[in-house]
RNA sequence: GGGCCCGUAGUUCAGUGGUUAGAACGAGCCGCUCAUAACGGUUAUGUCGCAGGUUCGAAUCCUGCCGGGCCUACCA
């Protein structure tokens, strides 16, 4: 009921078949940061994550560990929970597809997708393998020189099997799914997965197997419970569950469609082909967008579980920051491009861009106040050319961060704030206010006051990346709680108001000395 | 097999026809001293994957080749 705008974002459900790594937090991470600026910028916000726990991979896993499918999804689904203190993450729900509204709503999109002609029952065909308990494509087979068909070249032998299944009638959805892409292009971003979509799209759909006969770890299809939701019609779903599906009296419905799926480039065609037909079939608004992020890899390698080269982001945190940690997520690769976590270029980042450049930019200052301005923020006084050239580039820096936000281009967005700094750098060394200490105390004064103002302004920016440090700055500047929201963005700090003592917030790191020689 | 993308300084990348190809980090030198030995200035480094072609002119367009990646539907 407040009028402001609204902003739905959310990260991919996580399938409890593995336990959370550098994946996981990136992507949250960037629903996170997102979350976080849009709260800052005066949007009702609303950010979701979860867990997806049904299927038959679990149903074995858990079988395997000793469990009831819901005790092992109880205890892996913790885990996901536990990610969020580590990382700081601020969601606003926390869905599993476990839960009762979860079923209701999956049951609800079935039954109106049956009144709309859009399911039917027929009969799921395939080859396949009793071994690997799956199925496998016609093109995934081959017939082997002893007449043998079999998965792959070496794989086990398959037989032809049809069991009863309901479809989607996918296929009457090719046409209207590219009209859709077309009249809304930032559907799906980044540019080079939209083409993938629309290639496969082009390509003609299949009508889709929605249901299971195979096993029971699932949502029952109403009216004939033998057969079990297929896992993503019921995984997708959660994004319109947590709005109260199918109450659209429920007051969370005001955030659908959402504004935001952030997702793996490994699962963009369930999101951007199957999520936008299944909505439109059942009447319900599509998602606005949907930004399937890279894979991380370390040092070079690609990340398995045989090389135990996995980054565990409680380790990562503990040993360089959180906010480091996350800085770099952000800034090292371009958002939706792969990227390679390296150690060195860690560092690299945390000595060179928090350390010395803002880090010790607001150090540099902040000491100056203290011994100078008796631990007060100095009067602004005339301002000259320069100071007024510093004091615009860091206002422009709002609308600048703004635009690379909505395109969700972070490490865009914090290049434009590390120029700012050094800018501010810069500025500090030719106006060198301790000289200017002994020569022209009001001069020093207003100089001062520049770089503290133009040090609020990035650092009320810097914020959703780095919560906890930005609190440090913007308690250093005396800044009150209710002045860090951007509608404060042009809120100047005031002259005289009492400083507490500067403290370090970004510490070099320096890697552990080896063994004395 | 078909489709799409990429290969530019030690490193990560920007640059899609037009002056001597840019940035950051790293390296050298100089300056400063407020600061987390931080900051500033400055210098250097490239046959722009290879070979042809189009053009007055190509990193940028075309062709071929070499190398790498992704997609080619019902395991998430």
């Amino acid at each position: 009921m407040s009028g402001r705008s609204t902003f739905y974002v959310t990260t991919p459900i996580y399938y409890v078949n593995d336990v959370p790594h550098i994946g996981h937090a990136y992507a949250t991470l960037a629903c996170d940061v997102m979350a976080r600026f849009k709260r800052l910028d005066g949007y009702d916000v609303h950010f979701l994550t979860g867990t997806d726990e049904h299927g038959q991979k679990v149903e074995k896993a858990a079988e395997a560990a000793g469990l009831s499918p819901q005790a092992f999804t109880d205890k892996v689904s913790q885990s996901f929970r536990d990610l969020i203190g580590v990382m700081n993450f601020s969601p606003d729900g926390f869905i599993r597809t476990t839960e009762k509204r979860h079923y209701a709503a999956c049951q609800a999109l079935w039954e109106k997708l049956v009144a709309a002609g859009a399911i039917y029952l027929g009969k799921y065909a395939g080859w396949y393998s009793v071994r690997d308990e799956a199925y496998y494509a016609d093109s995934e087979t081959e017939v082997g020189t002893d007449g043998k068909r079999r998965a792959g070249p070496v794989g086990n032998d398959v037989e032809w099997v049809e069991e009863p299944s309901y479809f989607f009638k996918l296929s009457a959805w090719g046409d209207r799914l590219l009209e859709f892409y077309d009249k809304h292009p930032r559907f799906i971003a980044p540019d080079s997965r939209r083409n993938e979509v629309i290639s496969f799209v082009k390509g003609g759909l299949q009508d889709l197997s929605v249901s299971r006969t195979s096993f029971s770890w699932g949502i029952p299809v109403p009216g004939d419970p033998k057969h079990i939701m297929y896992v993503w019609l019921d995984a997708l779903t959660n994004y319109i569950t947590e709005c109260g599906y199918p109450d659209e009296s429920n007051p969370l419905w005001r955030f659908w469609p959402a504004d935001l799926h952030i997702i793996g480039k490994d699962i963009i065609r369930f999101h951007c082909v199957f999520w936008p037909a299944f909505l439109m079939a059942a009447g319900v608004p599509p998602p606005r967008r949907v930004f399937a992020s890279g894979w991380w890899t370390t040092e070079g390698q690609k990340i398995s579980k045989s090389l135990g080269n996995a980054i565990d982001p409680v380790a990562a945190t503990a040993e360089f920051g959180l906010d480091p940690f996350r800085y770099f997520l952000l800034r090292e690769v371009p958002f939706g491009n792969d990227g390679d976590f390296q150690r060195r270029a860690l560092i690299g980042r945390l000595n060179a861009d928090l350390a010395n450049s803002y880090g010790n930019l607001c150090q540099r200052v902040l000491s100056i106040v203290a011994k100078n301005c008796d631990g007060k923020v100095p009067p602004k006084g005339t301002l000259v050319a320069a100071d007024a050239a510093l004091l615009d580039r860091a206002k422009g820096l709002l609308a600048v961060v703004r635009a690379e936000f909505d395109e969700q281009a972070f490490h865009r967005a914090l290049t434009s704030i590390w120029e700012v700094i050094a800018d501010a750098n810069r500025y500090v060394d030719a106006q060198a206010p301790w000289a200017l200490a002994k020569t022209d105390p009001v001069r020093r004064d207003t100089v001062l006051w520049v770089l503290a103002e133009t040090i609020r302004r990035i650092t009320l920016l810097v914020q959703p990346f780095m919560p906890d440090s930005t609190a440090k700055i913007l308690d250093q500047l005396a800044v009150p709680a209710d002045a860090r929201a951007f509608a404060a963005f042009d809120r100047e700090l005031e002259a005289g108001t009492v400083l507490p003592k500067p403290q370090g917030v970004f510490p070099r790191f320096a890697e552990p000395a080896a063994a004395a020689s």
